[in-house]
DNA sequence: ATAGAATCGGAGAGTTCTCTCCGCTTGGCG
DNA sequence: CGCCAAGCGGAGAGAACTCTCCGATTCTAT
């Protein structure tokens, strides 16, 4: 708890340096390599000293965040901009595409949304929620204009996100030519006209 | 190398015994716990020794294979049933629908089909090559009548497949009502009208 | 019942990973 | 320039696994 002290005391110079590669190498190997990726690799790849990473950052979680909670957070100003957009079944189809491109190009992030396997942001974190909440607006915006099947909850976009997710990866890996994404939102749209 | 010889001589009665009960033990955990169930947790709860539970599966694989393989093949056997059924569009999503309920409720079935984490059936098994080919015989049938869009490849659905499993187990996990399976089939219909 | 082969059990080797500790190094201030 | 706290590096503790080995045990044929 509390490292991150942004004004409690200025890093020293190589301290801050050394930082900032740490999170750029951790950057590129978590996107790439997914969050398997151990801090020992990182350290190596980041030409410093274990000790040093975990220095920075104390758990395995604290590092994961500091990488992913940008790209989160563009998620999410994302679904804000989008939330008072005139056609809500666009908005709301373009960020569920848009997050799904986005993505699944980022193996951690992937890794992340998909699994339920604890290594989510971690629960005191109001990102999760705000990402459920930006979530839910679209939803219920483009529900109400009758664009979205009305039994959907956000917890199954939710769901469906990450399962999505897991197919337009896998699908990309082998130059899959269909994006999956658009399947899914197919589905999600009502059975039956709806006025 | 060789340790399934269901022919060359028959296994000693405790032999037997235990090896069923590792089975039968295995089985339970792997549907509940999945596929990180370790080794020395099986062989605790059936009561033997780890080294016997390695003398009748040598690696991990082969006993995932030995508990999932019958799942599997019993999905083939549904697909090959259903092959000439009359109407294809009903048949192909039917089988799709079936093996997402089955699977959604087995956890280590789930992680097989869903990650590609070198924890799937071993490539020289047919099993894999027939379960494709059942799927791939299903969607070609379904397509030529016009009931699933024709740019989808068996590719495309098998990462469907599992992307869907992935959201129907979570679904399912808190209680979901709505059958996600059924979203993502409404979706790889036709966009429009088709003869 | 008994020899001897098949099987068992679980200690432990070897790995991989997370995280800690502490002696050495280095930046920054007076 | 020189002090010394902040920071560094990496050995290593500890946990969790997979898989092996071999003395002890148990089955089975005679």
């Amino acid at each position: 708890m509390g490292d991150d002290h942004s004004a409690a005391r200025p890093l020293r110079a190589d301290a801050r340096r050394n930082r900032e590669r740490v999170l750029q190498i951790a950057q590129e190997a978590l996107a790439s390599d997914g969050l398997t990726t151990s801090f020992d690799e990182i350290a190596r790849r980041a030409g410093v000293g274990v000790g040093t990473v975990y220095r920075h950052f104390p758990t395995k979680e604290a590092l994961v965040e500091a990488v992913l909670v940008g790209r989160v957070e563009r998620f999410v100003a994302d679904a804000r901009a989008r939330a008072t957009a005139e056609d809500a079944g666009r908005a709301f189809f373009g960020w569920f595409a848009e997050v799904v491109d986005q993505a699944a190009s980022n193996q951690a992030l992937c890794d992340m949304l998909e699994s339920g396997s604890g290594m989510t942001l971690r629960p005191g974190s109001t990102l999760a929620a705000d990402f459920g909440a930006a979530l839910a607006r679209l939803l219920s915006r483009a529900q109400r204009v009758g664009a979205v099947r009305a039994d959907l909850t956000a917890q199954d976009v939710h769901d469906l996100l990450r399962g999505c997710l897991a197919a337009e990866r896998r699908a990309r890996a082998r130059g899959g030519a269909v994006r999956l994404a658009e399947v899914v939102c197919e589905g999600m749209r009502p059975p039956a006209g709806t006025g």
